[in-house]
DNA sequence: CGGTCTACTGCAACTCGTTCGCAATAGCGT
DNA sequence: ACGCTATTGCGAACGAGTTGCAGTAGACCG
């Protein structure tokens, strides 16, 4: 559960001042859901997490607060196997490893990014902007494959 | 447009039958519109193709087809920015450029991709399967982002 | 601290990609 | 050619995500 005293100190309502946007309830709240989680989440999970703290916070609100959060550049959205997924920013050194058993996302960094940015530069006429890395496998956690 | 001569000389036909599938038109046009586009395709593009070659083919069994193939592993689904697409399949050294102007999605071959695998079998506990690497950024044809 | 303005929200209806159940059809082995 | 049944077409259903609108609640001002 997701504690209801919001201790996330991030400066999620500098940023939304900072651009002339109100801090409201929802945005608190989705913002420190995400927070809290640090990891990939799914628009619907967070939606269902949000009302585990206050109920009354309407899904469409989440989407919004999303989408807002999004474009000051505080989240990222990828799309994975069956559902596109959020999480709060970080640069793109870090590539994620996804765990087809029990379906956790991991983080991992690598200087291969940079480098293959450079190598992109370098050998191709296409000028990269967001390198997304996702490695679909098994983690160290999960048994290995059952017995088919 | 796609010729309505199937000139895809593929193995569908064997890949099929060798797992007790039938060879319907359906199928046909589906494997001939993929491999004749060779590259990425949404799904309600690749019904509008193959609905260019036989209208009378539904769009369930579009996608029915597309999963299916799938599971043969001949096609391999990835979630991009808006949609899900398709391609034929082929091996993970590729990367993806997608170009944020045009939408063109291009391949790249790296041997930072085999290493890249490498680096995680070594240093993590994680499992590596599949390796997905999404590059966006603006492709050669386009031009430089106008003036903001 | 109370009032005003309007950015945001909740709601509910809507879009659109994708899936499912079922009766009709068409592959394929004989 | 015949029959069995895997596949199909159809239409309804589903679920994620979006939108218009009227009510609510931030932020600013006095």
């Amino acid at each position: 559960m997701v504690s209801s005293a919001y201790p996330v100190g991030v400066d999620l309502e500098v940023e939304l001042r900072t651009h002339g946007y109100r801090v409201t309830t929802a945005r608190r709240v989705v913002w420190e859901v995400l927070s809290a989680a640090g990891d990939h989440l799914t628009a619907p999970s967070i939606t269902s997490r949000v009302h585990a703290v206050d109920p009354s916070i309407n899904g469409a609100s989440v989407y919004r607060a999303l989408t807002l959060f999004a474009e000051l550049g505080l989240v990222r959205e990828s799309r994975y196997e069956d559902a596109s997924t959020w999480e709060p920013f970080h640069d793109d050194a870090a590539i994620h490893l996804v765990c087809s058993e029990c379906g956790e996302v991991m983080h991992h960094n690598t200087e291969l990014v940079p480098r293959l940015r450079r190598a992109i530069q370098v050998t191709t006429d296409f000028a990269p902007d967001e390198i997304d890395v996702r490695v679909s496998g098994r983690c160290g956690h999960c048994p290995a494959e059952s017995p088919a």
